[in-house]
DNA sequence: TTGTAGGCGTTATCAG
DNA sequence: CTGATAACGCCTACAA
């Protein structure tokens, strides 16, 4: 079997608990004691077992991050800051990745007893009724990028999200404003209940505000079978659309990726974007500032989301009191794929735009 | 405290290790007993505590992922590959992250203690140097993405990737078959010695072997502190190509991100892509079949090399012997950018392209 | 089929 | 400052 603070301790001629003081830091132990018992766990290559240490602690300063949907592009960031973040604290984390098919607040629930967690962040899922099985982890925690339902007898629990409805109605009033009148969408599936349906929810409203009739051909849903938000599913939405031939002069995608591949559809059909037909996204993407045309669309303010999802959490775990939910404002970025269009534009498209902010 | 197997057994009126047998589903165990544990389980939310089942079992069907770059933009689909293919093996497995400062093979040696896995996978990564080290590692484990030095006294690992220096090699005379002879690189930090420096290296090659002089302008490398093959750093890169006004008639960046980046600088200046300059780039992310124009790359081949990981690493596991590092053969997709470029090209640049393979 | 007891590798407690 | 020893929660002989 693997080595112990058995071995070392035998090794070293002193006792275990010792062994145990020299690995954690203690203070009450002798320098030379401690270096000696150092150097030959650096010698033997001695690992102690965490399984042990966390069945033994009460308190961990460990706090996780449960991650739902690897492809999501923004999340790399997000967690990266949250990283920082929480070293800043003095927290040790780790990112835990939950599949398809796995709940995750089944794995929050295992993890926090496991590891002895005193909170953690959701990074996305989806969390409509599972209102039970959150108000039974016991520690704070946030959801991040997603909404959360109320949970009865959980106090210490908070969010942090954009109005995805709200701000996917800026998006479409910008392109009412420039006087479209026939606006594309391309939505999730017909029976997303998420943010799909959220920023399609802000379209309607937006044509309803200034008095644009929905046309349901302007509407295009994702296929069921392939739901993902992603460039080919956008670029097959697109050439759909295109070939049924209904007008439009502006095509909102409810991601940036999606939207991408609606622009490459749309050069394949020879539509000059954005003069034939404007185009704007969502997400804010950093890839969208480099595609060309660079692509309008809202920006969520990543960076702040995970900046203050840590800052709620630690705020749950030192006050034990929970925290509000917090609703992020985001940024419409306009960019060249929308500029100068629209019947209410008044000069000629600008060809080059190093000057837009990317 | 939390709820514990003693609790349920107490509640149910049987001893614990009938619980742990409803637990983990051994054949000798009354149907009915079971059935009333379960259901006590699961009416009091019990979850068993992993650290207390790991310490005591030696043995898992557990293997693990280890990510070092969370950034890398193909490492989500080589996870989800990954996940499927560990997934028909009966096995559970988890996606560990190490961060930037962490070192990857002391969390494996963690790791490998904690959760009794059976084997690993390292996900990118550095090994150069840390033969010691990789050689405590008492299990089975592949490197998938990046090479890996021998080991002395391991026999039981392996790798997968493939050869940088070669396919960089064919993606330049690729370039100089169309005549190019000014062929700037976006190259890494001077000081890579990485996939960065083979893919230099391949450039090198490539154009001695097309007898044209290297120009030492035309190689651009990444600043020391912004050394992510980033599109953010292709960009800068190439702006500072085009202030100098050095002359080329073709870009490899040596990564997709960069490329962009480049393409995206080109477009600002005015510069058309492919007419006045070609542009490749390396990698095969999706993007680069979307942008406009779609990019020249070398395509890895991403779910090839995640089945590859994974069946080296069973049969390890399974025979316990070593088996031979793998190099698979990327593919060179010629897209937009660099098509009917150079002066060796026969016709005009064709305007659309949906015939050209995403 | 079920219960009891011992031990997995640590850490915490408490004497020394 | 140091060393025994009792947990931590679970699994697994072994006995019943």
């Amino acid at each position: 079997m693997a080595l112990t603070i058995k071995d070392i301790a035998k090794k070293c001629g002193v006792g275990v608990s010792t062994v145990s003081r020299a690995l954690n830091n203690h203070p009450d132990i002798n320098k030379e004691t401690r270096e000696k018992i150092l150097k030959a766990v650096e010698e033997d290559g001695f690992i102690p077992n965490n399984s042990a240490r966390n069945l033994k602690r009460t308190d961990s300063k460990t706090v996780a991050i449960i991650v739902k949907d690897i492809d999501n592009p923004f999340f790399a960031t997000m967690m990266r800051v949250m990283e920082e973040e929480i070293h800043q604290e003095h927290y040790t984390f780790f990112i835990q990745h939950v599949g398809d098919k796995q709940n995750e607040v089944d794995a929050a629930l295992e993890l926090v007893k496991e590891k002895r967690l005193r909170g953690l962040i959701f990074l996305g899922g989806y969390f409509q009724g599972q209102e039970e099985r959150l108000g039974r982890i016991k520690v704070p925690f946030v959801v991040s990028t997603a909404e959360l339902p109320d949970i009865p007898d959980k106090e210490t629990c908070s969010f942090i999200t954009i109005d995805n409805e709200q701000e996917s109605f800026y998006m479409v009033e910008h392109l009412c404003k420039k006087g479209h009148k026939k606006i594309a969408i391309l939505a999730a599936a017909k029976d997303d209940c998420n943010i799909g349906r959220m920023r399609l929810e802000g379209y309607k409203r937006a044509l309803a505000e200034y008095k644009i009739p929905l046309h349901k051909t302007l509407i295009r849903h994702l296929d069921k079978n392939h739901a993902e938000y992603s460039m080919e599913n956008g670029y097959q939405l697109m050439k759909e659309l295109l070939k049924e031939g209904t007008t439009f002069t502006a095509v909102y995608a409810i991601s940036d990726l999606m939207a991408i591949g609606a622009l490459r559809a749309l050069h394949e059909a020879g539509r000059k974007v954005p003069e034939e037909c404007a185009v704007a996204g969502f997400d804010g993407l950093s890839y969208t500032a480099y595609y060309i045309p660079s692509v309008t669309t809202v920006v969520q303010p990543v960076e702040e989301m995970a900046k203050e999802s840590v800052k709620s959490l630690f705020q749950m775990i030192e006050s034990k009191k929970g925290v509000p939910g917090k609703i992020l404002p985001a940024r419409l970025a306009e960019r060249q794929s929308t500029l100068g269009t629209g019947p209410n534009a008044s000069g000629p498209v600008p060809v080059y735009n190093s000057e837009v902010k990317r």
